[in-house]
DNA sequence: TGTACATCAGTGAACGCGCGTTCACTGATGTAC
DNA sequence: TGTACATCAGTGAACGCGCGTTCACTGATGTAC
C-alpha cells in the first residue's frame, strides 16, 4: 500500500480513514493508533493533521462515513416495501448482517468506539439518517394492520435494530456460543419472524 | 481508598479487580492499565504481578467474576419459574438489565473488552453457566406449548439474549437516540412480549 | 509560454508521557522446634 | 514462650517502547501577470 512516487500523497484523507477501518477491524477500535495508520498509507506520524485535527476526529470520520454506507444499504435493500413490506423488511435485516460482516472497522467504529454521536454535528445527522430508514420500514409495515392494531413504528425500528445488534455482537463474530450451530443469519431472521408474528403481521 | 497499614496488603487481589471494574467502567474496556489499577488499590505497579499473569489475566479474571455473578442474578430471579414461567421469564429479562446497569464495568469486560472466552477454561465454564441459566428458563417456557409447537429452547434463549444485549448496548447509555423517550427496561419488556406472543405464549 | 511567488501538503526530529514488565531487594508473616 | 528461618507479598528503580502532538522546514503545485 504505502506505493507513492510524488511528494504528495494525492488522496491521504481517505486513504487515512480506509487504513483506520482496516486497523480497527484487525485489532479493536481502541487500539488503533494514528502513528499506524499513517503508516499504512505511507506517510509520516506528522502527515494526518494536515487532515484531521487529531485521533478523534480520524475516528469520527470513520463512523460517519460508516453511517453513510449503513443507511444507504439499509435504504436500498428495504426499496420502499417492494414487493410487500414484510419481504422489504427481513432484506433490510439481512443487509444489517451484511454491512457489519463486509465492513466490520466501520461497524466497530459506529458502535463500539465510544465516540460521541451526539457531539459531533455531521455524526448525528449520518447516523439520524441510518435510524430514520429504519423507522420509515417499520412504518410501511405498521400500515399492513388495521390501525387500531398498530405499533408505534419508533418502537418496532428500536426493537429491530436492538435485535440486530445483539446478533452481530454475540453471534456475528463467534462470541459466547463459540462454535454457535445457527448462522447469525438464520438466527436474525427467525427472531424477527418470531416477533412480526408477534406483531400480528404473520397470520399462523 | 489507598489506606494501608501494614506493608501486606491483605487482598490485593480481589481489589485489584474491582479497581479494574471501576477503571473500565469509567474510561471503557480498552483503556484500563494494570498501572492505573495498582494505583487505586493503593500498591506499586509491580505488586499485581504477584497476583496476575499481567493485564489480559486480570482482565479475565474481572469477566470471569461478572460471569459468576450474572448467572447467579438471572438464576435467583427465573426462581425456577415462579409462580408462572411467563412472569419469571420476564423477570430474568429485567434481572440482565438490572446487572449491566448495575455492574457496568464488569459487563464491558464480558461483552466489550474483546477478551477470548474460549481461551480460557475457567472464563469458559462461568460464561457457559450464564448461558445454561437461559437455556434452562427458555425450555420451562416452551413446556407451555403443545410437544409439535415447541421452539428449540436454545434458539429462544440466545433471541433473548442477543434483544437484551442489543438493548443494552444501543439504548442502556444513551446511545443512537441519545435522549430516547423510553428506558431500556420498557424497550426489552415491549420487545420480549411482542416476541413471546410470536411463539404463541400470549394468546391475544 | 515563461517566470515569480503564495499556498498547500508533505517531512523528520524532537518532546514529554505513561505504559507493561523485570529485577534484585526487603519487610512481614507463619511455622518448626 | 522464644527464636531461627523459609516463604510470601510487597517495593522502587530501571528498561525499552510506541504513542500523540508540535515545530521549523521544504518540495510540489497552482496562479497571476
Amino acid at each position: 500500500m504505502p506505493e507513492r512516487k510524488s511528494y504528495h500523497h494525492g488522496n491521504l484523507r481517505q486513504a487515512l480513514v480506509e487504513a483506520t477501518a482496516a486497523l480497527i477491524e484487525e485489532q479493536g477500535p481502541q487500539a488503533f493508533t494514528l502513528t499506524e495508520a499513517a503508516r499504512r498509507a505511507g506517510v509520516s506520524a506528522a502527515a494526518p493533521y494536515r487532515h484531521f485535527k487529531g485521533r478523534e476526529d480520524l475516528l469520527e470520520e470513520v463512523a460517519r462515513q460508516g453511517f453513510i454506507e449503513f443507511a444507504g444499504r439499509l435504504e436500498a435493500a428495504f426499496d420502499s416495501g417492494r414487493p410487500r413490506a414484510l419481504t422489504a423488511f427481513l432484506r433490510m435485516g439481512q443487509a444489517y448482517l451484511d454491512f457489519a460482516a463486509d465492513r466490520p472497522g466501520y461497524y466497530m467504529a459506529m458502535f463500539e468506539s465510544g465516540i460521541s454521536i451526539a457531539g459531533n454535528a455531521d455524526l448525528a445527522t449520518a447516523s439520524g439518517r441510518a435510524q430514520g430508514v429504519l423507522v420509515t420500514a417499520a412504518e410501511a409495515l405498521a400500515m399492513r394492520l388495521p390501525p387500531a392494531e398498530r405499533p408505534p413504528s419508533r418502537m418496532v425500528a428500536n426493537h429491530i435494530w436492538a435485535l440486530s445488534h445483539g446478533v452481530v455482537e454475540l453471534f456475528g463474530r463467534g462470541r459466547p456460543g463459540s462454535r454457535s450451530p445457527v448462522s447469525s443469519s438464520e438466527m436474525l431472521e427467525s427472531g424477527a419472524i418470531i416477533y412480526l408474528r408477534g406483531l400480528g403481521l404473520i397470520s399462523e
